[in-house]
DNA sequence: TCTGGGGTCCTAGGACCC
DNA sequence: TCTGGGGTCCTAGGACCC
């Protein structure tokens, strides 16, 4: 029987949260997130992942760590352990390395990975083999999309949260898109949404026989892709040509809203060096430096900076972020004089070092 | 009732060059 | 003296994702 490619969508259910578990079985069956505990630092932090008991209750990434405190005051709070994630997360991505030569990792806690199969049958039983796999070995819950299309694969995991398997074949792509709401696709956040929705579109099947003129002249090129989604022929994704990453940033959060320039100056300087370290380390050049401030109403204004060269080392990440910070912090006292919540220094346009580059600090 | 710390991609205007 | 169209790069901001 002839086979074919199908995109896995492999997303790790409550990702932080199952790692810490793991750690701490004594917390197993009990509401537990992952995030600073607002009792202990009542400022500022937001939930990054939530055991699936606490959903109903409305609390989910992103939210507000004093909200989720209130809704769930039951709740368990752990700190998180990026370095620990990081580990958890290779360890699932060389798992799945023994199903396919084709993994590509999309973020911390998902992959898709390509796998020939005959028919959907086939498929379901490969992705519940994956997923034992994953509970067996590693410990970890998952939930698998699978598709032809990766867009549709991604879409099909989130329907299948958690711990389940969702399968769609090629033939019923649109027929299981046309119900969903738009919301569900990646890209669509809520003021496309809203936007569409004030076009009088609100499902992915509405888009089935074109976009109008106006939604296409509101969305541009991205009107025509969601046609194509709700039509069940999206164009593929280019998954080869793994390229490193385009940026990288550093930021600090204030305890209070700051506006004194010594204070913002000497945080840049500090960002930047530890940015300049972590690049150095991972042997990148950087030729874009950008400094942004997240103002106290939340808006943001950015400066940014293109080199001659591409450079490494500190100080040349450093004497740029503090003169570009200076001149956005003098335009902001000529206007609304608002304080910075969130300072961030970020290297753009990187590339690998080369043989042939030296290290300043070889030269000195 | 307030919103972290990372990232990506797109758009649009201006500079500059041919 | 006034004038074109096109291409690329840079910058700033916006929307979105995990």
């Amino acid at each position: 029987m002839p086979t074919f490619p199908w995109t896995l969508y492999v997303d790790m259910d409550a990702f932080y949260v199952s790692c810490e578990l793991r750690d701490h079985p004594e917390l197993i069956g009990k509401p537990v997130i992952v995030g600073p505990d607002p009792r202990v630092t009542p400022n500022r932090g937001v939930v990054l992942s939530a055991s699936y008991d606490l959903r109903p209750l409305g609390i989910r990434s992103a939210l507000p760590a004093v909200q989720a405190a209130r809704l769930a005051p039951q709740a368990h709070w752990v700190a998180p352990d990026f370095a620990k994630y990081e580990r958890a997360s290779r360890e699932v991505r060389d798992l799945l390395s023994h199903f396919s030569s084709r993994v590509v990792p999309l973020s911390i806690d998902e992959a898709a990975v390509t796998v020939e199969c005959a028919t959907p049958a086939d498929v379901e039983a490969k992705c519940r083999e994956i997923q034992k796999a994953i509970a067996d070995q590693l410990h970890l819950p998952a939930s698998i999309g699978a598709a032809p299309f990766r867009v549709v694969a991604k879409i099909a995991s989130d329907r299948a949260k958690p711990g389940g398997v969702c399968v769609v074949s090629p033939e019923r792509v649109a027929e299981f898109l046309g119900p969903l709401d738009l919301k569900v696709v990646p890209g669509v956040g809520p003021k496309t949404r809203e936007l569409l929705h004030s076009l009088g579109i609100e499902r992915i099947g509405d888009l089935t026989e074109g976009a109008s003129p106006e939604v296409a002249r509101k969305l541009g090129t991205f009107s025509s892709y969601l046609v194509r989604l709700a039509q069940g022929n999206p164009p593929e994704t280019d998954d080869e040509g793994e390229t490193g990453p385009h940026s990288r940033s550093s930021d600090h959060t204030f305890d209070r809203d700051e506006g004194d320039e010594s204070v913002l100056v000497r945080t840049a300087e500090e960002l930047a060096s530890y940015l300049a370290r972590s690049l150095s380390e991972e042997g990148l050049r950087y030729q874009t430096v950008s400094v942004a401030a997240r103002w106290e109403d939340f808006s943001r204004t950015s400066r940014s900076r293109t080199l001659g060269a591409s450079v490494e080392g500190e100080t040349p990440l450093r004497t740029p972020a503090a003169r570009l910070l200076r001149e956005l912090l003098s335009e902001e006292r000529r206007g609304r004089q608002r304080r910075v919540r969130t300072l961030s220094v970020r290297a753009e346009r990187l590339t690998p070092r080369t043989g042939s580059q030296r290290r300043l600090d070889e030269y000195l």
